[in-house]
DNA sequence: ATGAAAGCGCTAACAC
DNA sequence: GTGTTAGCGCTTTCAT
């Protein structure tokens, strides 16, 4: 390539990478010789030389949970914008299977980013001092992070209903032991208290339909309004269950959902949802990773707010009686 | 590292690569020793040395559809096995972007695993010259692929209804245009044929739940006693909609999906499906482009093939009358 | 503004 | 069985 142009291949290399330090006719030669011969400087050599691969790792927890899936295509997305690709790993939800991967994947990619993570937090301070490390919906200490704010975005599905006339609202919560749940709950019952509503909470159950379907008779019998539901597959069960039971939603009942999994729109009626906006949530995390990997400082944590959807399963309270 | 065991650095490379050409306590000492100071060779050096990165490119259409989760899962760990590691593309369903991704990919990874591609056969081709080219979910000539036997699934699906004396089913074809359908239900009406059962075909309709509620209203006037549906949220619509209309399922009617979102699996009444093993095919791709790095030959497609899965949805036909 | 040369950390061919 | 050496294709001083 070097030979073609009749140029030293430092000049080939300072046209990609300085394009200033090239004369401007020099610089338009190079290109147009390496445009033709399809030239592409490689990048592993450019690694070996630099110590940068290009490369950054993301892990995530799972696939399955519909939750990852767009904020996997975000980052890529995002990090294809800086010119960079991304190793992914899954960890299968396994904490020592997540250690074992963030540990070897340090060794091998410029930067990391891993979401949900399962790690311990002493762990992950260390390998934050070895290479740049932004976490995605995990706060440890001071370490870059970006946050989905369920919590209040789940109040201000409690705000919209109070505002339209419920006072007794239903949170049906998720899995045992779900750190997801104690926040929102608290979330929730602060709302409630400015409000003068009630917060009834029923659960936990198993985040799936049939688990669903069978709350629903306590949701039925406990004299609420309103119920929201601690994930889709939850919500999809109370509507099931609702109308068996002969509850109306939303006449009777207002239903409305924590996340925001795409069958939710088409159900009948179209359920109220939080709508988390992941592919910002990918794109502030690679924005933070490549400010670290510019050396600057991780600052604060970004906080992403959910953004609640009205549709057509919460509607105004009857009048009493 | 080298000098610390007191060896040259091209024993300790061969202690890694090829172990037996080391002298055994030469290799225990420099293996002791590497972990001792938490030695790891470079991949990068490694891949300029010899020409190969380890990385595997893999291109999916997108993360929102629950197809591809699994089996993106399956193939990273399957390539972790390996000691690969996967690049991950999302093309977004756009041929044009998926095109793009392809051609850069191809310089910097050793191989290539495109599933469900849309780009065109052509440059398919040409892609498989230059670097060794898996193909998932996509048939290109005798390009390397492993192919998912949906119809033959389907196919399976009409056994077990006709063998549970269903004379006449319908099938709820999908979005218009997708080209899963005509091979599914050509499938269908061999089976059909053979078994002397009639096959009605309703839609095409979107694969949305909303969708699937109202042609719930065509199958209940068809005058069958088993419906397949297109995939989980046409099914899903479906139960609803057959419900609302006073039709029993599957005392009335019997349900069958063609795929098998988890979901399925929690309603009431459970669902037969048919199970696709993505993670077969995630293996089966990997073990394939191995084959083609290994410079064999790719051989024929490997064919998976889905598995019914009966739940409590399909039930014997009630004795006409 | 450009060239020459060193070196990134490894592998592989060739000596010994 | 192990050491020596020559690259792999770039980036980056240091000259000019």
């Amino acid at each position: 390539m070097a030979r073609v142009a009749g140029v030293a291949k430092s000049t080939v290399s300072r046209a990609f990478i300085h394009p200033t330090l090239v004369a401007a006719p020099t610089r338009e030669r190079i290109r147009r010789i390496a445009d033709e011969m399809g030239f592409r400087p490689s990048r592993v050599a450019r690694a070996l030389s630099t110590g940068r691969t290009g490369l950054v790792g993301l892990v995530v927890p799972t696939l399955s949970n519909p939750f990852f899936g767009p904020l996997v295509a975000a980052t890529q997305q995002a990090a294809e914008e800086e010119d960079r690709q991304i190793v992914l790993m899954i960890s299968e939800l396994s904490a020592e299977r997540e250690t074992r991967i963030v540990e070897r994947l340090s060794r091998e990619v410029d930067g990391l980013i891993v979401a949900t993570s399962l790690c311990e937090e002493a762990f992950l301070r260390k390998v934050a001092k070895e290479i740049p490390l932004v976490l995605v919906d995990r706060k440890v200490g001071r370490l870059a992070s970006v946050l989905i704010d369920t919590p209040s975005g789940v109040a201000a599905i409690a705000d919209h209903l109070i505002g339209m006339g419920h006072r007794r609202l239903c949170y049906v919560s998720g899995p045992p032991g779900s750190w997801a749940d104690a926040p929102r709950i608290a979330a929730l019952r602060a709302r409630a208290e400015e409000g003068g509503a009630d917060i009834v909470v029923a659960g936990p159950i198993p985040p799936t339909v049939d688990a669903g379907i069978e709350v629903a008779e306590t949701v039925a019998a406990a004299g609420v309004t309103a119920v929201i539901g601690y994930n889709s597959a939850t919500v999809l069960g109370l509507l099931h269950g609702l109308g068996t039971r002969g509850v109306r939603v939303p006449e009777d009942v207002s239903v409305a959902s924590a996340d925001d999994f795409i069958l939710l729109q088409s159900t009948k009626p179209a359920v109220t949802v939080l709508h988390l906006p992941l592919e910002e949530a990918g794109q502030a995390a690679v924005r933070m990773l490549e400010r670290l990997l510019r050396g600057e400082r991780p600052g604060r944590p970004v906080v992403i707010g959910p953004r609640l959807v009205i549709r057509e399963s919460t509607l105004r309270a009857r009048p009493p009686g």
